[in-house]
DNA sequence: GTCTATAGATGGATAGAC
DNA sequence: GTCTATCCATCTATAGAC
């Protein structure tokens, strides 16, 4: 059995709290209540609230490109680089629905170099996506078009699903980013 | 020239507040600080602060439906009503953009009631845009599919171009409308 | 309709004991 | 590593004068 780690415990209490709450009307006696400590004691673990949202958000954002990554790893044809993208995108955002809520509208709660430490790695990830789609249009087998504005819509559509999905729903997560696949794919292709 | 009313000013600067900073984050002093007036003085025109958030909210959701109900007035043919639908609603999320961005993020600052009608509100819009789709399906102008994941996949992908949308970029807001539309037809279409 | 003044609660964070 | 106690800032909202 896993050793219980009071630093991960207020972390993902943490998830939970922004996730229902918010951010801004989560307080620090909130999180504290719900690890089972003082509120003191959180100073021990994180020097402030901040830092337990950037946690959250770097982790996430570390652990979606890493998915992205080891997904594409040996696949050479744009179109199956495309689908796998997109799959693999839409799948992270059901099976951490709460934490990229969270990286989806708390991003104000983070401080000046924070805040350019995210928007980066969200950035590079999203280059990712636009190189793949602008390979495509310049191999034929993807419509011409601009490749930024479909970038941006395919990415911001499967993103999304974070925010409807039900976890009880009939539908696996599964089955539900490969319709977004091929709805995404049948968009663009020629 | 159109005559100042204190409650619309108050309501001005709190889009421009919560748009920028976030409900939570904004305080009655901020608001009363752009407003050019004293804190005490917000609660002659507003019960409390929810009230101005849900003023903003069910405003928008108006407008919004509204919008889509004149767009579509007099048009017939199923594949029309779909695109006018997908057109109509991204362009609005371009034109209100701080409106709709507040509307995604601030609806857990709503008490149960208020939360409610909202909620209702886009829930009776979904249903317009659920309902297309599926009329084309059984129609055959639309490749058969679950419709409301599509209606979801659809309307969230639309709804969230006010999250990278730059009313000083090179395309047009009505260009980008277009490429919208253009894409989640492609898409649907048998 | 806007002001000054203030109540009353809660926020993040720190000091120092154990 | 967690506790009690507390500081001080800020918050929403109200009372009552003008």
């Amino acid at each position: 059995m896993p050793k219980t780690n009071m630093k991960d415990t207020i972390k993902n209490v943490s998830i939970d709290l922004f996730y229902k709450k918010g951010y801004f009307a989560s307080s620090i006696n909130d999180i504290a209540r719900a690890a089972g400590i003082q509120k003191s004691s959180i100073y021990y673990h994180y020097s402030n609230k901040e830092d337990i949202l950037f946690d959250i958000l770097k982790t996430a954002m570390i652990d979606l490109d890493s998915k992205l990554e080891s997904r594409l790893a040996g696949i050479k044809k744009t179109e199956e680089r495309m689908r796998t993208a997109i799959y693999c995108h839409t799948l992270f955002h059901m099976r951490r629905q709460k934490e990229v809520l969270i990286s989806d509208s708390e991003l104000r709660g983070l401080t000046v170099d924070n805040y350019k430490i995210i928007i980066e790695m969200r950035d590079k990830y999203d280059r990712k996506f636009q190189s793949i789609l602008k390979k495509g249009m310049d191999e034929g087998v993807f419509a011409e078009n601009n490749y930024k504005i479909l970038s941006n819509a395919i990415i911001t559509m499967c993103t999304a699903v974070s925010i409807w999905f039900n976890p009880h729903g009939q539908l696996s997560k599964e089955k539900i980013a490969q319709i977004y696949a091929d709805f995404n794919l049948k968009a663009i292709k020629v």
